[in-house]
RNA sequence: GGACGCGUAGCUCAGUUGGUAGAGCACCGCCUUCACACGGCGGGGGUCACAGGUUCGAGUCCUGUCGCGUCCACCA
């Protein structure tokens, strides 16, 4: 048997100081040249582990909040791959969505145009300013497919190459864009899915409504802001009765699809009035006075009147009392032709009523309220004005769609919804068997699933996104058959209807008589983010590799979209396979910036994150991300990179000191050294417990603390004279296996230090490997050294 | 209005099952000794938001209050 070999530096031969740059180029490379983030396909399951990365939104924004939370992924990542696990570590380009259509029409100055036939060989560049200044070229939704395409595949680029520079450790042949073909289709087919099973349905109900998108929204996409709004104290008659009532309403401009009053059962001042039918001022309108435990009498008048739509309340009222629909608002916002004294808007005073809304038809909800509180103004049948007294300011909030300008509606209109309300039970123990890191976090996710009031709405009323694979039959008169709905194989997708035939017809029938016609609404873009597990898995396309790769082990994401992407990806998962769809999820917190408002593009606040690598170096900018607990906001402290830096150069120093010894090594012997590598074996099983618990944050703490407190502030300090083994003015000859035993002990400690400090440090600590633990080991980068 | 999180040194943050308050930065002083001045050694600095309670003992557990933040909430 022979003596071990070892391999030691040449302190006066390495640079003075650490060149991070240089190091983060070259080791790059190697990695590359390795293959070590590659994830092996012929490895089974359980020693595969299987991250469902977040697909950014590729919009060419790029700020410190990626650099955040992205490498707390990649360092819970780089600890697995040393674990000796088969990484599965993907990326995703989110190019499918408003963002991106936006962005394409702006850069391009074109609008999508579903009915336009696919120009085949169309070529675009950037418009000019004179080309932007006349009316935009319409194009079909393929070709607008195609330029978005062309515009981000520039967008991805930066995004990889940020990616790249801050060491993510991605396997980059896994990539996909959710705009695809493949990820188009397997959104369809999952769609098929659903609709087989009975999940999803189509409806013509109340649904919330964006006037200026002119789409459905989900309720996900909802957001309350505070608004003021003002009381208007309206009078209103009773049918046959000398009674009269005062409601007050901020919404007066209703008034015309007005369709029932209610008040709180036990409230005396209107009991008398329930079954009996008030008559709306101007438009003269009967409508039945209803009690309601949901009405608070606390609240304006206690009374109020119940409109198609104010809100989702009006919608449940409606429901349940069964009451007419008169919609007035149309899907721009603005009120409506529509003629009082028909069945739908019966009126006592027809020709009154009409003359009343021809002065509000063709407003939108702001002008139609001016207009309608100047006739309210007039005398009424009572002799007075029906507007009681001047409205009074009051602070209210309105549900607005998150990208949206103006407050939602609630219009009737025909939505495809996916059925989640009748299964929440299941989603909420779905939501039991995953991990929560940190573990409150499972909290957003039960109370926003309990809370759930309505379907999914699957439907948008956009243009570019994945289309809903779907046509419907022509009747004789040219009527639309909603009920039996075409729906494509599998083999056929992806599928456009607007462009693509209808099975079983001919092109020619399109729009005609007998024939069909396409389903112009496209899938809300959580329809396809809700599948990044199955988009990694390439579900339903290849049953092997899905197996091996589904369910995930981890999603990393951020705490506000918990309702979104989270709920939406359980659910899919759920209804297509009764499965989790990953064991873990960990949320990364939010940069705050030294105000301690969040950082965001649109408040400008926004920090770029390259320079600071160029600055600090890569390792202690990754240094001040895993610094920061799971879940817990943190500020942007430059402070902390220097920090990191400093741990860096000291890693680096202290390696030339031990290394730079030369001679044999040892058996550990020595009574001080064998107390740190008992020390030591401490450290190494609290931090692995740390990691193996995703909190990376003690784990590093656990570990710098040791380097700097135990090894090179102590136990390199005592180990020093028996390390030079001189005999200075009297001091103790120490023996050669006092001095082997030291060397050995540091050795150790440096190795292990290494290789707790790699998921964090990956450049520094591969370099410091490169100089003799490598060629000690025969394992060419510490990031699979275990 | 509800839920959740946070409140510890000037700043950024740790504080495991309750057991004498911690780190780094910043500040002050000393030291160029052969891994490192991108260092080392030493020092000052805190009613642990507030008020009660449990306990021999509370930063830690319980109750309440205040402040900050996030998410949610039926627009009268």
């Amino acid at each position: 048997m022979s003596a071990p070999r070892y391999s030691n530096v040449d302190p006066n031969a390495l640079a003075k100081h650490f060149d991070s740059t240089e190091a983060e180029k070259r080791w790059d490379a190697h990695w590359q040249a390795l293959g070590l983030h590659r994830w092996d396909e012929s490895r089974g399951r359980d020693e595969t582990f299987v991250v469902d990365t977040p697909p950014p939104t590729v919009s060419g924004s790029l700020h410190v909040g990626h650099v955040f939370s992205y490498t707390h992924t990649d360092v819970i990542v780089r600890q697995q791959r040393m674990r000796g696990k088969n990484v599965f570590y993907p990326m995703g380009w989110d190019d499918n969505g408003l963002p991106t259509e936006r962005r394409v029409q702006n850069y391009f100055h074109v609008r999508c145009e579903p009915t336009e036939p696919y120009v085949a060989d169309l070529v675009l560049e950037e418009a000019s300013a004179a080309q932007k200044k006349e009316r935009p070229r319409l194009v079909g939704r393929k070709n607008f497919i195609e330029l978005c395409h062309q515009l981000t595949t520039v967008d991805e680029q930066a995004y990889r190459s940020l990616f790249t520079r801050l060491g993510l450790s991605v396997d980059w042949r896994q990539t996909y864009e959710t705009i695809n073909d493949r990820c188009r289709k397997q959104a369809q087919l999952s769609f098929l899915d659903l609709h087989a099973k009975g999940h999803a349905y189509l409806s013509f109900a109340p649904t919330m409504w964006d006037v200026d998108f002119q789409t459905a929204v989900a309720q996900a996409e909802v957001q309350d802001r505070p608004k003021q709004g003002h009381f208007h104290h309206i009078e209103f008659t009773v049918e046959g009765q000398p009674d009269t009532f005062v409601i007050a309403t901020t919404r007066p401009e209703l008034l015309p699809a007005c369709v029932g009053v209610t008040a709180h059962p036990s409230d005396a001042r209107y009991q008398h009035l329930f079954g009996k039918k008030a008559l709306t001022p101007l438009f003269g309108v009967p409508v039945p006075i209803f009690p309601s435990e949901l009405a608070d009498p606390e609240k304006g008048s206690g009374i109020l009147m119940v409109c198609t739509f104010g809100d989702q309340t009006d919608v449940l009222w409606w429901r349940s009392e069964k009451l007419a629909l008169r919609q007035i608002l149309g899907k721009t916002g603005r009120l409506e032709p529509l003629t009082f004294g028909n069945e739908a808007y019966p009126s006592a005073d027809a020709a009154a009523a009409n003359a009343a809304y021809a002065e509000l038809v063709g407003k939108n909800t702001e002008q139609a309220k001016k207009a309608i509180v100047e006739l309210l103004r007039n005398p009424g049948p009572t002799g007075r004005a029906p507007l009681v007294k001047e409205p009074e300011p009051v602070n209210q909030a309105v549900k607005y769609f998150e990208k949206g300008d103006r407050p939602l509606e609630f219009l009737s209109t025909r939505q495809w919804f996916a059925r989640l309300i009748d299964k929440k039970a299941e989603l909420l123990e779905k939501g039991r068997e995953i991990h929560w890191h940190p573990e409150f976090m499972a909290t957003r996710y039960r109370d926003w699933t309990e809370n759930l009031g309505i379907d999914w709405c699957l439907s948008r009323q956009r243009y570019f996104g994945v289309p809903i694979p779907v046509w419907f039959p022509l009747d004789a008169s040219g009527k639309t058959d909603f009920d039996h709905p075409i729906l494509p194989t599998s083999e056929q997708l992806p599928v456009d209807p607007m462009a693509d035939t209808a099975p079983g017809y001919q092109e020619s029938q399109r729009g005609q008589p007998g024939g069909f016609v396409g389903e112009t609404d496209i899938f809300d873009t959580w329809f396809t983010s809700s599948l990044t597990p199955q988009i990694g898995s390439h579900w339903l396309l290849d049953d092997e590799r899905h197996q091996k790769l589904f369910p995930a082990d981890i999603r990393p994401q951020s705490h506000e979209i918990i309702r979104t992407w989270a709920f939406y990806t359980i659910a899919k998962a759920m209804l297509h396979e009764d499965s989790v769809p990953w064991h873990d999820v960990v949320i990364s917190g939010w940069i705050l910036d030294p105000d301690r408002k969040k950082m965001s593009k649109s408040q400008g606040n926004v920090i770029t994150p390259m320079h600071l690598f160029d600055e600090h170096g890569v390792d202690a900018v990754r240094y001040w991300a895993a610094s920061a607990r799971l879940g817990a906001d943190t500020a942007f402290d430059p402070q902390v990179f220097k920090i990191g830096r400093r741990l860096t150069t000291k890693l680096f120093n202290a390696a030339k000191f031990v290394l730079g010894h030369q001679g044999e090594v040892g058996p550990i012997t020595h009574e001080l050294d064998r107390a740190f590598v008992q020390k030591l074996r401490e450290l190494v099983e609290k931090a692995s417990r740390s990691y193996d618990d995703y909190n990376f944050a003690q784990a590093l703490q656990d570990t710098e603390s040791f380097f700097w407190t135990h090894f090179t502030d102590t136990f390199l300090e005592l180990a020093k004279p028996r390390a030079w083994r001189t005999a200075d003015e009297g001091q103790k000859q120490y023996s050669e296996a006092e001095r082997s035993s030291a060397i050995a002990a540091l050795r150790l400690g440096l190795s292990v230090l290494l290789r707790l400090f790699a998921p964090v440090l990956p450049y520094i600590t591969e370099e410091i490997w490169s100089w003799a633990f490598a060629a000690e080991s025969g394992q060419p980068s510490i990031h699979r050294a275990s």
